[in-house]
DNA sequence: TATCAAATCCGAAACGTTTCGGGTAATAGA
DNA sequence: TCTATTACCCGAAACGTTTCGGATTTGATA
């Protein structure tokens, strides 16, 4: 291994402008930075991470603990998402940690273990719950860290869509075009994306002066087979909804499908809202009709994710270290008014 | 941050024998190991890993660089192995590190970045390809890595399903059942353990004294969808097999999924053997009948990778370290003689 | 009592880097 | 010529740990 001494036997300089050199330090004249840079590229000169990170403190490590115990519809996209965020932390020259405990109780001591021993400068927390500890507890230890998601207080660095924003546009279509009872098919309901987006859905209600009395709220996994089952089960009432909005793309995938199973045509019979987060895994195409979506890229947000924990660590306040992302208002084709036998009902 | 330095100023004990002491060495007095324990645990210290790894050399990182451009067959089961092999690598004390690049051509320079840094004590290979330039380029750098699979000179460390034997197995219980026309239905045939089962097959025909011209091998991902397509384009030939050998449990899905569409039932007009890697993902229930399989838990795989690559990060021997895991045979219902009238085809 | 071995201990160096606190030489201004 | 300023440089300390080599104490043996 080639160090910094090295190079300074190779070229005569001390180890101290060797180390400024290379830093990009003033203080060292031209030529002689012209030296050292070339000995090191000669004799392939690579500095050693551990060193630096024992003598400034930091590794270059962010880490990411999450807990093997998560459910199907969490594990269809978290792979995507633990590829996104790592990719996106390593054009930062971060690396990426993930460590698996088996359970959602074991992280705290997980966050213990990787950082008192000093080998992590942050950690990116994901899935934020209602209430989670998670927070408090890194905020109690000072760690450095940074939420896809946010609490209500915003008292630590986030990157966030503004899900009140999604609520209120995908609904606000439907009251606009005349529906008044409508189906939200949401995610879970200890999920703060969930609770701040039917709050954006009841917005719109009341900015129109309506009453959300008629919107009725189904919470659950956002997979194609529950937004089948639930639609289907709304569909079959006699006071069915007119519309739906859907929480992503494969709850909507399940809508087209409950809606040709009842033979009802979207969007004559059946209107339709959905947020798109652009994934691969669900996409946006072939759905007949184009659905009328707000749209908002996941793995943006993971890149912001990613600019943000390396502020942070920079020694960026966490308070101020924060993104609100603004969804793309895409109108389609799946919003039509309510059919006019329903909507006297 | 607590350090060695402050317990030998609590314990009055010197930094040396702190130092022994609380790393088990011996040349320290009962009752002074007790002493420092003692005041260890009160004052909370946790060891520095980066000073360690500074002196040793050692950080306790594995790393497992992966490209984002696999296809959607090996996402799905990508995610199951990366939560698998940290859970495990986590049970040793070790941390994992997933380093996630763009396209498979820039995965041996990630590994200079990662290795040369000096954060990194060595790397988890999966996914071998015929031929994979990784294992030439650790060898050749002298890196310390295990591998998921293996290179026919076993000049490696590695954990690696007997293949061979999973070929053989499954295609014996046709051939001993009578059939000669056997569909194989193979992972991609780049990849090692493809063929090492294909090999496998081979010596099924060989040992019984059959020449396996009529063996039809056919290459792909192994998704229920293409187990299917690729099933049923075979089994409506006028010659069509009378045996089907798959290579896991979702390409079996897809030939129960082929059978019902042409009316074959299993096992009276089509026999189907398969292996079985024990995924949550690609579950062996559901299928009537029960399917006769070779078995073999993915996850005992990976905790056999995490067990190997610990020992050889702790200074084992790579060409020693090597593990060759024996399926479970488990013969079910899905296999009888062939069909009479076909069986003289 | 002198000698030796075993048990126990400690100082100091080392890992490779960054950085503090000067130091020297050249130049400019008086 | 003397002083102040600037540009550049270097030694040494420090980060927290492990470990080498030797020192000290103890107890047994001659």
């Amino acid at each position: 291994m080639v160090t910094l001494k090295d190079i300074s036997k190779a070229t005569g300089v001390s180890v101290t402008q060797v180390s400024r050199a290379l830093g990009g330090h003033g203080d060292v004249n031209a030529a002689t930075r012209e030296k050292v840079v070339e000995a090191a590229a000669r004799l392939g000169y690579r500095p050693n991470a551990i060193a630096k990170g024992l003598k400034t403190g930091q590794t270059g490590f962010v880490a990411m603990v999450i807990p093997s115990d998560i459910d199907a519809s969490g594990r269809e996209i978290m792979f995507d998402m633990v590829v996104g965020i790592s990719q996106a932390v390593s054009r930062h020259g971060l690396k990426f940690l993930l460590h698996v405990v088996d359970t959602a109780a074991q992280v705290p001591a997980a966050y213990d273990l990787l950082f008192q021993g000093g080998g992590i400068d942050g950690f990116i927390l994901t899935d934020l719950h209602e209430p989670d500890p998670r927070v408090a507890y890194l905020q109690d230890r000072n760690m450095p860290f940074v939420v896809h998601g946010q609490y209500p207080e915003r008292s630590h660095a986030f990157v966030d869509l503004d899900n009140f924003r999604v609520g209120e546009v995908l609904a606000g279509w439907l009251l606009d075009a005349g529906h008044r009872r409508i189906l939200f098919l949401n995610g879970h309901d200890d999920r703060i994306y969930s609770s701040t987006r039917v709050a954006g859905v009841q917005h719109a209600f009341a900015v129109r002066g309506l009453n959300p009395g008629a919107l009725d709220v189904a919470h659950g996994p956002m997979t194609r087979a529950r937004g089948r089952d639930a639609a289907l089960e709304r569909l079959r009432r006699p006071d069915r909804p007119t519309a739906i909005v859907a929480g992503n793309m494969m709850l909507a995938r399940g809508v087209w499908d409950a809606a040709a199973e009842c033979g009802l045509r979207i969007p004559d019979d059946l209107s339709v809202t959905a947020h798109d987060d652009v994934l691969a895994q669900y996409p946006a195409s072939g759905f007949d009709p184009i659905p009328s979506v707000t749209r908002s890229a996941l793995p943006t947000a993971w890149a912001a994710l990613a600019d943000t924990v390396s502020r942070t660590i920079a020694g960026g306040e966490p308070e101020r270290e924060i993104e609100l992302l603004v969804p793309e208002t895409v109108p389609g084709m799946s919003v039509a008014p309510p059919p006019s036998d329903e909507s006297r009902g």
